[in-house]
RNA sequence: CGGGGCGUGGCGCAGCCCGGUAGCGCGCCUGCUUUGGGAGCAGGAAGUCGCAGGUUCGAAUCCUGUCGCCCCGACCA
């Protein structure tokens, strides 16, 4: 990649201010909250209809456009192949799956007169593995036919219980999503050589888009497989967190995040078991307070139902149980938080009183709990607390592992201090593994003929969202800062007095000639004041700005202003197309 | 789905407590002046006060219901 790009023809026509639509704002809904939001509606690129769906107006349509067509690029050129697919699924492909049940109100219903109505048999897709598993099931018979990779830019419906942050979470979107077909995991054809293929291509997708992203280990979740990355984008504005080391060699986001152990720092030890009384304190804030010991001090013991069978799990008073975590270490499918009555049943005291000592039943402990000493834990009796637990002293401790949540001052498995940081999810690799081909029953012929379910991977990218994030990284107090490929317009031509006739012609000329090189420009015609001119460039953030006024060109000269680091420089008209060029080019490299 | 807030011209808001002519700023239209950082003056258009009931001589205002939107939380393959 070291070669200038051109623009597609598509984005390049002749275009006047006064004849396109480009409603601004000075002041913006209060309902906008987060900056991105107020940027797109201040800049005229959106407008809401309902929760969680906007209108894309001509400017934005325009950036969401050149993020699609990037995106378009980057997968033919890794050689998946695009076709599109509907939005209108038959229930009876999800039922078929399982996911009816798994996604609940996610997915998106018709409501429908009666029973016989077409409409009860028909969702939304708010993705689509089953329309694609039945293609591959359909028409890919031979070996010879993979690896394969088909992908769709298509709108996506998802029963979001809450819309936010504008299109950073909507109940309608745009999204990229592509899916991959092998019969084996290794070697030439695989899922894994696939797998990296979309990777390198979504870490070229992103950084011709202009974004700070970051690649980071990710949960594989319910949808099932064994390996995932997401792609981020750091922003305050976002619902997710990642994690990275301080030397940057691991990344991965806050529900897989490893920690390193925890050291032992061999203090205590020799203190008794002594069980003491605490009327109605439960929760480790209240016993570490009555008690006045620290939360790290404390064991917390979570009790869940494992696959039918109740689970201990030990972690430090001020830990968090990463049940993702514990699933993989227990080597069990379903967890979830056990109900009262088997908690009950388990410890022999009211909930809140759980402990490790004396209890009969399976139990996992996190590392951390097993360098503890002289700790404070429930006594499995109602309104007692036990003090100076000791583990192996006081309670065996068969299994342990990492099975907590990260915190700030925890370590990276290579010893590299974690930094935490909010970020937005706008891109998820994903080995899917035989999930949906078993399911649906895709299978297809191997070198001896034999009959075998597709082994899948499946990449998604959220188009709108690499809009938003991209603001959300680049705006400042005066307005959006496009990157070079993807803004709206490369440049803007502020004519500031468009009844002299030397100004219009030379700016007329210079779009025109401006146009002719492949650069997308738009002249701003209006009979509007200089000041009010340049706050709407700034406002819309086009990256460069030609300014050409009475007064300069009585001197010969224009100006050229680069938004993003407000620098002005005059230039002569005939140096214009070739200053453009210049930074267009050294943008987009 | 739990908690909170808000619905009054295109946008931002006041008015509501204490019922009685629907108001301000931005924007929009017309005219004149102005023209290098969101111009000035004059004139003008535009609102079923979210919706439905109720109380009242009279409801933006009080009562009941309902819908919508936003925020926090839960959820997020």
């Amino acid at each position: 990649m070291c070669c200038v790009r051109s623009l597609p023809t598509l984005f390049i026509a002749r275009m006047k201010w006064t004849e396109f639509f480009i409603p601004t704002a000075k002041e913006c809904p209060a309902d906008a909250v987060v900056p991105s939001h107020q940027l797109m509606i201040r800049a005229g690129l959106i407008r809401q209809v309902v929760a969680g769906a906007y209108t894309y107006l001509p400017l934005g349509l325009r950036t969401l456009r050149k993020v699609e067509t990037i995106v378009r690029e980057e997968m033919n050129r890794a050689g998946a192949i695009e076709l599109h697919m509907p939005a209108m699924h038959p229930i009876e492909w999800w039922e078929q799956t399982g996911r009816v049940a798994a996604m609940g109100d996610v997915l998106v219903r018709l409501a429908s007169v009666s029973p016989d109505d077409w409409r009860s048999r028909t969702c939304l897709g708010p993705t689509h593995e089953e329309v694609i598993t039945e293609i591959a099931r359909a028409y890919v018979r031979s070996y010879k036919q993979l690896p394969i990779n088909l992908y769709q830019i298509q709108t996506k419906f998802r029963g979001e219980a809450r819309p936010k942050s504008g299109v950073l979470r909507t109940r309608e979107f745009l999204m990229k999503d592509a899916y991959s077909f092998h019969l084996t995991k290794e070697g030439s054809g695989g899922l894994d050589e696939g797998y990296q293929k979309m990777y390198e291509a979504y870490c070229a997708i992103f950084s011709r888009c202009g974004l700070p992203y970051i690649a980071v280990q990710a949960e594989s979740g319910p949808i099932g497989g064994d390996a995932s990355h997401e792609f981020m984008v750091a922003t305050d504005a976002g619902e997710d967190y990642l994690v990275h080391s301080e030397d940057g060699k691991y990344a991965a986001n806050l529900e897989r995040a490893e920690v390193a152990a925890v050291m032992d720092v061999g203090q205590g030890g020799n203190a008794s078991l002594k069980e003491v009384h605490t009327p109605e304190l439960k929760t480790i804030d209240e016993v570490s307070a009555f008690l006045k010991c620290m939360p790290q001090q404390m064991i917390k013991t979570m009790i869940f139902e494992a696959d039918g069978e109740p689970l201990v799990a030990l972690v430090r008073g001020d830990h968090e149980v990463n049940e993702a975590k514990l699933r993989r270490i227990a080597g069990i499918k379903k967890l979830s938080p056990a109900e009262p009555e088997l908690i009950r049943e388990v410890t022999g005291a009211e909930v809140g009183f759980a402990g490790p000592v004396g209890i009969n039943c399976r139990m996992i402990a996190d590392q951390a709990v097993t360098v503890m000493h002289d700790a404070v834990t429930g006594a499995n009796k109602t309104d007692y607390h036990v003090t100076g637990v000791n583990p192996e002293r006081d309670f065996q401790i068969k299994e342990s592992g990492d099975i907590r949540m990260a915190i700030p001052g925890d370590r990276a498995p290579n010893g590299s201090p974690l930094i935490f940081k909010k970020c937005i999810e706008i891109g998820h690799v994903f080995k899917l593994g035989t999930k949906y081909s078993v399911s649906m029953e895709a299978q297809c012929l191997d070198h001896v003929g034999k009959p075998r379910p597709f082994i899948m991977g499946c990449y998604g990218i959220g188009l709108n969202r690499i809009m938003a994030a991209a603001i959300e990284a680049f705006h400042d107090d005066k307005g959006i800062i496009w990157p070079m490929s993807i803004a709206p317009f490369q440049v803007v031509i502020c004519a500031l007095d468009i009844k002299d006739d030397a100004v219009m012609s030379l700016a007329q000329k210079l779009h025109d000639e401006l146009i002719a090189s492949g650069i997308d420009v738009i002249l701003d015609d209006r009979d509007a004041r200089p000041g009010f001119k340049f706050a709407d460039a700034e406002l819309i953030g086009f990256p460069l700005r030609i300014t050409i006024g009475k007064k300069g060109l009585a001197d010969g000269l224009i100006e050229l202003t680069v938004r993003q680091t407000g620098e002005t420089q005059k230039i002569k008209p005939a140096e214009a197309v070739a200053k453009v060029q210049e930074c267009v080019g050294a943008a987009c490299i």
